[in-house]
DNA sequence: ATAGAACTTCGAGCGCACTCGAAGTCAAAC
DNA sequence: GTTTGACTTCGAGTGCGCTCGAAGTTCTAT
């Protein structure tokens, strides 16, 4: 048994992480993870755990809204290795600041809506 | 001077709100506003102090992620008048539990982004 | 009166992030 | 050994939310 032999399917990862297995697919076509994914027996997919880590890190980008392309230069960067370990943490603060900004504005919109519904509810208690 | 003639132009609404005008028009076209903007001279749009109040909240909405379609929904049933007023608040409700998961999830991806940070930091300090 | 800016409608086009489907390969179970 | 199902690549298709541009009209300033 081979090293690339073990590890988990495409399926399963795809069910441990919440990403289809086409998106997981384009993922790695795009270049947004580290490495192209090993394979067994020359053909399926093995992810490791590291693997894992990382496309779960790409879903917490992704859900803070950070484009793909944003995230393809993160990945190139990680390959390149330690030499860019600070252009990584600069692309990552900026990445803060945007999601902080996205917090703010989202809560300002709730503030909003909850004050929209709380018209409602006052009229109809009115009745 | 009729009463069409007052009010703001698209521009300045755009300017105002923070939107383009093709998306104003837009807007109104899919039937997001609560009625069509009135007239000037029987063309240019003139917005009143409520309609500007409306795109307010649909900016609102739409930086809450709900879909165009939903909005939609919301906008016919406020022009159906007070038959649908409980109508609305159910749809604001389930709008405001959406919203507040997404803040929820958007905290925890943050949470993963600085602990990511902060061991880059830890190894940039510990050179 | 006329130039130029701002407006109008309409339909087409675009960018993003997948999503899907076809056609073929591989593997595990019976 | 053959069926069943999960996998593979590849390119095309989809849905959303605008965005753009053409062609024409209207307003404003000079």
């Amino acid at each position: 048994m081979t090293i690339t032999e073990q590890g988990l399917s495409i399926a399963q990862v795809a069910e441990l992480v919440g990403v289809s297995a086409h998106a997981l697919r384009y993922y790695e076509r795009e270049g947004l993870l580290r490495n192209p994914i090993e394979r067994a027996s020359s053909s399926h997919r093995r992810y490791t755990e590291a693997d894992v880590n990382w496309v779960r890190f790409v879903t917490k980008l992704r859900s803070t809204a950070m484009p793909i392309a944003r995230i393809k230069e993160y990945a190139a960067l990680a390959r390149q290795g330690d030499a860019t370990r600070q252009a990584r943490l600069d692309l990552l603060l900026v990445h803060r600041m945007s999601v902080v900004a996205q917090l703010e504005e989202m809560t300002k919109s709730l503030a909003a809506i909850d004050y929209k519904i709380a018209t409602y509810e006052e009229r109809t208690a009115q009745q």
